[in-house]
DNA sequence: ACCTGTCAAGTCTGG
DNA sequence: CCAGACTTGACAGGT
C-alpha cells in the first residue's frame, strides 16, 4: 500500500510566505473611497495567491502532492463589507495559472471551511452564511479549474441538545446544496460530538466520502474500535478519483489533549498502519501540526528508521 | 524588533 | 441570560 503525505495551508520553512494575510474591518473602514478599499483588498488577495503559488513550488520540490488550501485566501471574502467587491475578477487569471500547475503536477488539493460553517444549525441565518461560505470555497476550486476530486471537508456541526434531530437537520440541509457542492463535500469526525461511527453512518446514507481524523477519534469514540469499521470508512471513497484520506495529529499534552502538538508521533502512524495493512489500500495522510511542513519532514525522518517502510520519494511511502 | 490584546463568523458550559 | 472558553494566524497599536 502506498501512502502520500501532505500538510495544511502554510509553511514554517518558507519565510514571509503567508497565504492568509488579511485586514480588519475597522482598518479597512479607515480608507475613505470604496475604490481604494477594494484596491487594498485586491492587493492583499493577490499577495496571498502569489504565496500560495510559492507553496506549490515548494511542495512540488519535495514531492508533496497532498495539500490543503487556506480558507483565508481572499480577505473578508464573505463579510458584508465586501459585498460589492468582485474579488473573483481580480484573481481569476492567477487562480487559473495555479490550478494548471496543480493539475500538471498531480496535486491533490482540498479546503476545510472552518468551524463557523455549519450545515445543521437550527438558526436559518447560520445555515445561509455557511452555504455562502461553501460557495466561496467552491468558486476558488472552480476558478482553479479543479474537478470534483478537490474536496471541501467540514464537520457535521453542533448537537443542539439533540444529536439525532441535528443529524436529520444536516441531511435536510445537505439536500439544499447545489450538485457542485454535493460532489465536493466530505465529512470528518470531530473531537467532541459526532464520532467516527456517527459520521460513517451519515456518509453512507448520503453516499459521500468520509475523512477519518485519528486524533479526534481518540478524543471522541464511545469506546468503539476503529479496526472494526475502517474498511467501511475507506469504502466511502469507492468510485472517487482519489484514494481515501485521513487526518493525523498528536495531542499537545495530557491537559490539552484535544489541542494539536507541534509535531506528530511516528508511533501513532505506525499503529494505524498496522490496522490499515490488512486492507492493503492506498491512502493520503494530512498532517495537522503546528510545525506544518516541518512536522511532515520530521515524521518522514522518523519513518526512514522503520525497516518495513520504503520511500517512493520525499513524501510518499510504500508499506 | 518584539509584545499583547483583538479579530467576522458559532456553540457550549458554567454562573 | 450572559460571559468566557474553545482555537488560531495574523493584525494593529504600542514600546
Amino acid at each position: 500500500m502506498r501512502i502520500s503525505f501532505g500538510y495544511v495551508a502554510m509553511s514554517v520553512v518558507l519565510k514571509d510566505c503567508s497565504p492568509s494575510r488579511t485586514i480588519t474591518v475597522q482598518n479597512l473602514s479607515k480608507i475613505d473611497s470604496e475604490k481604494a478599499r477594494f484596491a487594498r483588498l485586491s492587493s492583499i488577495a493577490r499577495e496571498n495567491l502569489k504565496n500560495t503559488q510559492r507553496l506549490f513550488f515548494h511542495n512540488q520540490a519535495h514531492d508533496i502532492k497532498v495539500f490543503r488550501i487556506t480558507s483565508k485566501l481572499i480577505p473578508l471574502a464573505t463579510h458584508p463589507v465586501t459585498e460589492n467587491w468582485d474579488w473573483f475578477v481580480e484573481v481569476k487569471d492567477e487562480l487559473k495559472t495555479m490550478g494548471d500547475y496543480a493539475r500538471n503536477n498531480g496535486f491533490r488539493l482540498s479546503a476545510h471551511p472552518d468551524h463557523f460553517t455549519l450545515l445543521n444549525s437550527p438558526r436559518e441565518e447560520v445555515t445561509e452564511a455557511s452555504i455562502r461560505d461553501l460557495e466561496y470555497h467552491l468558486r476558488i476550486l472552480d476558478g482553479m479549474g479543479l474537478d470534483s476530486s478537490a474536496k471541501l471537508v467540514i464537520h457535521v456541526g453542533g448537537s443542539y441538545n439533540n444529536k439525532e434531530a441535528s443529524l436529520e437537520r444536516f441531511i435536510q440541509n445537505y439536500k439544499l446544496l447545489s450538485s457542485e457542492l454535493k460532489q465536493r463535500l466530505v465529512l470528518e469526525n470531530d473531537d467532541k460530538i459526532y464520532t467516527a461511527r456517527d459520521v460513517l453512518g451519515l456518509c453512507q446514507q448520503l453516499k459521500i466520502p468520509m475523512v477519518l481524523d485519528i486524533h479526534h477519534h481518540w478524543c471522541n469514540n464511545h469506546n468503539d474500535n476503529i479496526g472494526e469499521y475502517l474498511e467501511d470508512i475507506f469504502a466511502t471513497w469507492d468510485g472517487e478519483a482519489r484514494p481515501p484520506k485521513i487526518h493525523l495529529s498528536s495531542p499537545k499534552d495530557e491537559k490539552h489533549f484535544r489541542s494539536h502538538a507541534d509535531d506528530v508521533e511516528a508511533s501513532f502512524l505506525l499503529n494505524f498502519l498496522a490496522l490499515a495493512k490488512q486492507l492493503d489500500r492506498d491512502f493520503d495522510v494530512m498532517i495537522e501540526a503546528k510545525n506544518k511542513d516541518l512536522a511532515l519532514f520530521n515524521l518522514m525522518d522518523e519513518l526512514k528508521k522503520v525497516p518495513y517502510i520504503s520511500f517512493i520519494d520525499e513524501a510518499r511511502i510504500e508499506v
